[in-house]
DNA sequence: GAGGACATGTAAACGGTTACATGATTAC
DNA sequence: GTAATCATGTAACCGTTTACATGTCCTC
C-alpha cells in the first residue's frame, strides 16, 4: 500500500509543513481516517526529498529547539499525488475489534454485554460531537465563491465520519434494545 | 492487539474447525470485518494448542491430501474468549484509502473524479447485495425459540455491514451530485 | 517539581500481506 | 492442459505501533 506517502502529500498539497506538523495534522485534522507516528513521517519525508517530490521550503530556528524544517510539495509531487488520486483503489474491510466481540455476545450474559455497548456508544457520541464541531469550523472558513476550495473536500470527508458515527450509535442502541428484551 | 487469536477462538466457539476452515470462514462468514492468511492461522493454532486453549479433536485422512486436523476449543479457551469479549476495546479509526483520495478531489477535474466515485459506489452495492443475501440465509437457519442462538449475534454483525454499505453508497451519491453541480 | 508541548529522529517488535512449496482431484 | 479446490505449512517483506533519546520552555 505505502499510502503513508500519499497521506503526507495530501496534507502538503494544501500548505508547506514540517514533519511535526504532518504528524499533528494526521492525528487531528485527518482524525476520522488516518494517523501516523514520527518514525514513519520523518524517514518518509527524507525519502520524498531525495526523490524530488518535496523540497525544503525554509528552516525556522528557535535556538533551544531542534530546527523546524518546513517542506513544500514540488510540481512532480503534485503530479504523483494526482496520478494516485485518480488511480484504482483496493476495497477495504472494516476490521473493527468491537464487532468481533459483538459476534461473541451469545456467549456472555446479556446484562454484562450491555454496559460495554453503552461505553462504545458514548465513545462514538464523543467522536460525533468532535466531527460536528469540525464541520462547523470548516463551514465558517469556507470560501463559497470558490468551487475548488480544498475546504469543500475536507467537509465531504468529515461528513462521512459524521454519518459513520451516527450509524455506530444507532447500531449500539439497537443491540442494547435487543439484548434487553 | 493480537486479535487474530481471538478472531480464531470466536469461530471455534461455535464448532470444531481445522486451520483451513478457519481461514475460509474468516474470508467469507466474517467477511465484513475480519480476514487472515494461512501464515497467521497455522502457527497461531499451534501456539494455542501448546497453551491449552484448543485441543486436537480429530484427524480426517483422505490419503492423497494432507491430514485435516480439526481442533476444538477447551474450557480454558472459552474462558479466555469471554474475558476478552467483556474486556475494554481500544477505539479504532476508519483508515479508508478512498476517503484519503476524496480529500484530494479539489486537486483534480471533477469529471475525472466522478467515474472513480461511481466505481466505488458499485463495489459497495455489490457488497451490500452479498450481506443482504447472507442475512436472509442466517434468518432461515435461525432458531427463534433460542434467545442465545449464535446466529443472532451473526445477524447483528452482518446488519452493521449492511448499514455501512448503505452509508457508503449514499455518500458516493451525494458527492457525485455535488461535483456535478 | 511534574507533565505537556514543541521538534527532531532511531530502534525494536509486532502483525499482516504476498508469495512460495507440495500434491492429488475435479471441472472446464 | 489449465485452473480451482482442498490442506498443510514456511519465508520474506512491508507497514504500523510502541518505546526510546535529547532538550528547553511553559503551565499547573
Amino acid at each position: 500500500m505505502s499510502s503513508i506517502r500519499f497521506a503526507m502529500l495530501t496534507l502538503l498539497a494544501r500548505e508547506p509543513l514540517s514533519g511535526y506538523d504532518i504528524k499533528q495534522q494526521m492525528n487531528s485534522r485527518m482524525g476520522p481516517f488516518w494517523k501516523a507516528g514520527s518514525n514513519q513521517v520523518y524517514p518518509e519525508l527524507a525519502k520524498m526529498d531525495e526523490e524530488g517530490l518535496v523540497v525544503l521550503h525554509g528552516v525556522e530556528q528557535n535556538d533551544y529547539r531542534p530546527a523546524r524544517k518546513v517542506y513544500k510539495m514540488t510540481e512532480s509531487g503534485l503530479q504523483e499525488l494526482i496520478r494516485w488520486t485518480l488511480g484504482p483503489t483496493e476495497p477495504e474491510i472494516i476490521r473493527d475489534e468491537f464487532l468481533l466481540k459483538a459476534y461473541n455476545s451469545w456467549l456472555v450474559e446479556f446484562e454484562e454485554m450491555i454496559p460495554r455497548l453503552e461505553e462504545k456508544k458514548k465513545e462514538h457520541e464523543e467522536k460525533l460531537t468532535i466531527y460536528l464541531d469540525k464541520v462547523n469550523e470548516l463551514n465558517d472558513i469556507l470560501d463559497r465563491s470558490n468551487p475548488r476550495d480544498p475546504i469543500l473536500s475536507s467537509i465531504n470527508v468529515v461528513e462521512f465520519g459524521i454519518e459513520y458515527e451516527k450509524l455506530y450509535i444507532k447500531w449500539c442502541d439497537n443491540l442494547i434494545e435487543k439484548l434487553k428484551s
